[in-house]
DNA sequence: CGTTCTAAAATTGTATACAAAATATGAGAT
DNA sequence: ATCTCATATTTTGTATACAATTTTAGAACG
């Protein structure tokens, strides 16, 4: 009996804290676990087996599934049946082109918008990495919030949005580049790099350096998944 | 009684052809009456009349709504009715930005990618523009067709899928910026332009080219919209 | 053993009943 | 006439019943 939602959502009590509504709840509840890696891509959902994990109807569970759908973490198999995302290599070659893009563009413009507070603040998570950095967890936790900050350093919402989407989609794929030898290192040189060049103000340097970062990332992950390029 | 359905889904049926199920068929059909205008920013989409007005029940209503919600051309309003997205000023100056970066990359992209098929589509298309250039109905038609092939030019299923997000989400705006006196002229040169870069595998002026080809697009609709910059 | 077919079980899709919430209506007071 | 408040009506939110589909299990056959 292969019960993947007792390890998924057996101690996790239905998320109702900052939702507006209960499928949001449950949207934050799934979303959350997919995040954090407690689901697995090709993991099929069904709908009463959450619904009663939850403690709710299934009319709740099928808008979030169906939302997360949308935002590409779960996806329909032929059958109908929800399943977490599966990625492969080409997928993901596509995600890291557009996240250089996307992540580029956020530094240029974080370059010509960012605020004080938002140059302090994106200094302060740089300086909460420091003391971390051999703690891959811990360091993939900030350097998901520094990505975050960055973003909203830009003051696009359409493209927080979109920056927001990919990294979450990339969240699928196990483990993070930041576990790979001397990476974290340079990952936060990189992160020094970027913000240096949007407190000067340099856009076209903030986005060459944002973008080279991704490469980077993109590389050690590529190595990782498949042993090249 | 103020029935926007009568007016919007009267003549029209379920669309469903190309759909794999109920929900997609009335998601399509309500995307439809959306991109062709026939409801407006504000309007107000109740599921009891949206859903007896197609024939179906609440259920496949809700979720087509859900989904168009997602995709930013629906929202919700406090008091959870649903109602067609108003774009203020700044949401529409920050969708162009994105646009300028994501049509740019496309167009880059598709420099690097497109087959030869790609390319001979896109100049098909340039070539049916020249007869219909003071038809600004057909013209418009033609120019989502055009954007449509350069994108998928770009090889990319992510960019695409942003980059149609955000060009649907302008078509919420009244009006196209194509009906402007002259602009059909210079959008179609600025057409060829981007086109020849591409052929000739010229990433960064196929880049520049788009990217300046959206900025004027930009011009010409603040004009429209708020008579300045 | 493996294959194919059929029946049972499980699962999703849709409609609908009922509950909760929001909006509209109207009476009464000022 | 306008405002306030209680009540009716409408609308959305959730649960659930039932239908359609898909998956599973097992029997019969080669």
């Amino acid at each position: 009996m292969e019960d993947v939602y007792a390890k998924a959502f057996a101690s996790v009590d239905l998320q109702k804290s900052g939702t507006r509504s209960m499928p949001d709840a449950v949207y934050q509840t799934v979303r959350a676990a997919l995040l954090q890696g407690q689901l697995q891509s090709g993991d099929v959902l069904r709908e009463v087996a959450l619904a009663s994990a939850l403690g709710v109807s299934r009319t709740p569970v099928r808008e979030a599934l169906q939302r997360l759908i949308g935002e590409g973490l779960l996806q329909t198999a032929r059958s109908r049946s929800v399943v977490v995302t599966t990625l492969d290599k080409q997928q993901v070659l596509e995600i890291y082109a557009l996240r250089e893009v996307l992540e580029g563009s956020a530094a240029a413009f974080a370059a010509a918008r960012a605020t004080e507070e938002d140059i302090a603040g994106l200094w302060a998570l740089i300086a909460a990495e420091r003391p971390v950095l051999d703690d891959p967890l811990a360091l993939a936790r900030l350097n998901k919030e520094f990505h975050l900050a960055l973003n909203r350093a830009a003051h696009n919402r359409y493209l927080s949005a979109m920056v927001d989407n990919m990294n979450n989609t990339l969240a699928l794929l196990r483990g993070t580049s930041l576990g790979a030898p001397g990476r974290a290192a340079v990952a936060h040189d990189e992160h020094r790099a970027i913000v240096s060049a949007i407190e000067e103000r340099d856009a076209p340097r903030a986005e060459a350096v944002a973008r080279s970062h991704i490469r980077a990332a993109k590389r050690v992950r590529m190595q990782m998944l498949y042993q090249h390029n």
